[in-house]
DNA sequence: GCTTTTTGTGCAATTTTTTTGCATTAAAAG
DNA sequence: CTTTTAATGCAAAAAAATTGCACAAAAAGC
């Protein structure tokens, strides 16, 4: 069973619509597998001419809400969006010249303060968010 | 010497005009005390009716740019605004609920990591944005 | 002080991004 | 197949970010 049928299948499962805008949707996500604004979705090839950039948005939403999809604020003006695995937490290296936005390999550092948090202050649903900011080797020079 | 005085010195160094409107963007920033949005500023008494809100975007990119504020990308549409002050690091706790933010107390885990980052990647000017998100004990409730 | 030069400001307009209304279509349920 | 309910396209609106330009204010030079 694919990865995207498997997504499919748990969208199902909490109330979406197996559709062709939310299967394409899913390629697009799984297959370019990195976050991505929502004018970017609608003109990546998965998604151009499938569905109008209004189901994206609204798709994005609702996967959000359902905790599949993650929206995350690289500091651009628009929010960017990326798909949350089972067994994958990503932070993010992102340079501040050039728009690079690349996941950080080594394993994350603040699980620990986050439990801390979860007991001192009763939040619940609890994540994080964790990205560094600079300029790459390339951006530094010039 | 009060520290809106100093805040100004130092934006006088790095170039910027001592205004009416600076001063009062920086006893907004340092009496308000806490992120906010481009709306929020412009209609806090502190700069309602001292300047419009085209200087305040205009003034808020340039300290940006001189690196004596902060933009976070807190979840909202709109992107907030903080003071960087000296001996200052500050990472979130926000509730997605009802939206309030509050910064942590407990000592930042990430500084190692940072510091492996800038020595694996040559990145630099390297800094860190953490945020935890989740529903408070208030909005768990309900 | 006064004059020149440079930067900052207000105001309105524009651009970009996010969000919604509504008539229609497609999916799921019966 | 029929009914029910959710999803979609299209266009329009709302919200946020950004800019142009004439004028004002600050700093620099005298
Ligand atoms: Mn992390
Ligand atoms: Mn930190
Ligand atoms: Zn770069
Ligand atoms: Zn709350």
């Amino acid at each position: 069973m694919s990865l995207v049928s498997s997504l499919l299948q748990q969208a199902k499962d909490s109330g979406l619509r197996r559709t062709k805008a939310l299967e394409a949707l899913f390629t697009c996500l799984t297959t370019c597998d990195r976050p991505m604004t929502l004018n970017e979705f609608t003109t990546c090839n998965h998604l151009a001419s499938q569905c109008d950039k209004a189901t994206v948005f609204r798709l994005l939403q609702k996967l959000c809400d359902k905790g599949m999809v993650r929206r995350l604020g690289l500091h651009e003006r628009a929010a960017y969006f990326t798909l949350i695995l089972p067994d994958q937490h990503r932070d993010y290296l992102i340079c501040t010249e050039c728009g690079s936005i690349e996941p950080i390999n080594a394993p994350c550092p603040v699980h620990k303060l986050q439990e801390e948090i979860r007991k001192e202050t009763g939040f619940t649903n609890l994540y994080h968010e964790l990205e560094f900011f600079g300029h790459c080797p390339k951006c530094s020079k010039s």
